[in-house]
DNA sequence: GATGAATGAGTGTTCATTCAT
DNA sequence: CATGAATGAACACTCATTCAT
């Protein structure tokens, strides 16, 4: 038997990162990814069982990546505010390497295929990030608020500042992820 | 008739809307929409050019009322925290009471269709705000930053914080709304 | 707006019931159906709401004339056995000017889609031959044996010997269908 | 080795019966049916030139079993009827020892691909039957008719009554057959 | 203005079959 | 012999849109 070909495989959820960011989810077919990936579109169901099921895997792929980088050299034993600070520049880092995967996660998680998806599971991988947190809050370094709130301040804000439908002419140099960091610590610290 | 015009036009732009929150832009066909306000399809292109054109005025009427309850008793004579603090209010009354709404705008605004939006048009609505962040920043209230950069910490986490999307288990109450409104202040001003 | 076009929905059934008789449900796609009646293949989803919905349709609409032509001047005054040789005359009849549709039926009702119908229904039009069955095994003109039996003899004998596929060689002239009808009378008389 | 052959050869001739019983010969697919046979659909392609050589091989192997059961112990040295009555029996036994495959050939007889079979082949088969019944006519035992119409009232019989979509609600004890199986004989007898 | 009929083009998916291993 | 990967062609069906009324 022919052995499963990754190189396909890649291809194919490539093709369907960049069709997406260039067309959109409403008009991305299948036969467009397939078109884009180079196979038929009856190799796509080889590998996914349906289009959904590729939507999915590729947002979940797109989850798993972006959190290793995101943890990627948060060194524990740092100063609290330094910790902070490496995650957020570890966030600019990839959304700006890896704009279409952000745009992609963005548009999958604000359309109703997000439902299909066991956040909670993908959010496992954000508590060492959360136990920083409460760590913070117990040495009463930062405010004692829920951690939604806390995350709107200081998650969130790097990527939608790096989300080029919301910043369209800011550009964002070192300068100014520095300054809009000062603005979240100052949004959290005590 | 006038009055039976305007009716069919309301229950297409409500069927539009509550379609798309219910199964998404991608699932949301000219037909489905139809059905839902219980006219033909072709009535529908007796007001909109095409199925785009009823998308994208959904969305502009949508971003016009928005604007329109954002800016409602909004006095400029009063101190430049409570100013920002009633339009933090009454973003979140808006987003509160008018879920679908703002979802499908969320969505629209996430999807290529909002490219074809003139978004500097919509964004006049909000220079009111703009002139007011401006004056704070002139009479050293706020820090003198870049708009965008303000706006991602004053204007966006209210509306985050409303998305069930992203805050799935905490309520807003109003305890909640005005904890949250502190960090934002904590985080713009000087 | 336009007026639906019985025109098209006869074609659509004559398509249907000439292309299974050609190359069998199994080949007998929409595509092709639409292709032979003239029509888009869309255009039958204006009269049916599926595949299926079009083969049960078709094959009631068969079921119905086949009753009516079958019951046609069946007169209860005659004597009994003249009564059912003027039935067996009609199947005859109706058989050979409607093979097509006689073995559309046969192909239906030995397929899974059968299941679907509801089969009492259907027989109800049959119920006036059930009565005179049962007149006649009251009066002790025929055998006292279930209605089952009594049907594959007096009934199905004639379909059988109609169908090509069964009888490839025999033809079936006036003489041969009188000599069968004796064998059915013998099979069954008291 | 030749005992693993035969094994995945009797799986996929099984798998094909079942399915076609299942879901019909519309919906069975060489990939289901190889599922069901747990083989590759490409090990099919080993034994079968193609889908329509499976199918038409299987029918052939049912009908071939079939004749072999309906004559076995057929003792020309018995009375004519009593000879009758044995193949009836014989025939009422097959079918409902084997009910899956009789419903397959019933399926495939009416399908189009039985077009593909050398019928007069198959009906070899039953030559013995055929001289016994002439010999019946010989000796003025039954009527001289052609021989369809004497097969459609002392073999169809009891296959029809056997048959599941035939006859609903009868059950078919040893009495009923018995039944029958006189009013079959008092059609053809002289 | 308002409609349901009608459709070519497209949808996601499965098909029978082949091929390299 | 036996396989899973791979596919062009076809599948049932829906799409946005137009048209006659």
């Amino acid at each position: 038997m022919r052995i499963k070909d990754t190189h396909k495989q890649d291809a194919i959820i490539s093709a369907t990162v960049e069709l997406v960011n260039e067309i959109g989810f409403v008009s991305s077919s299948v036969a467009k990814i397939a078109k884009k990936a180079n196979v038929s579109p009856a190799t796509l169901y080889v590998y996914y069982t349906n289009k959904e099921d590729l939507l999915v895997s590729t947002y979940i792929e797109i989850k798993k990546k972006m959190s290793d980088e995101l943890l990627k050299n948060i060194d524990n034993t740092k100063p609290f505010r330094d910790i902070l600070k490496d995650f957020w520049n570890n966030t600019f880092d990839f959304v700006s390497k890896n704009k279409g995967l952000f745009q992609y996660a963005e548009q999958f998680s604000n359309s109703p295929y997000s439902d299909l998806v066991n956040q909670s599971e993908l959010e496992k991988h954000f508590e060492p990030m959360m136990r920083i947190l409460q760590k913070g809050i117990d040495q009463k370094i930062i405010k004692d608020v829920p951690f939604e709130i806390l995350t709107v301040f200081i998650f969130y804000p790097v990527m939608l500042l790096s989300n080029s439908k919301v910043c369209k002419k800011l550009t964002m140099d070192n300068e100014t992820v520095e300054t809009a960091f000062n603005l979240a610590w100052d949004a959290i610290k005590l």
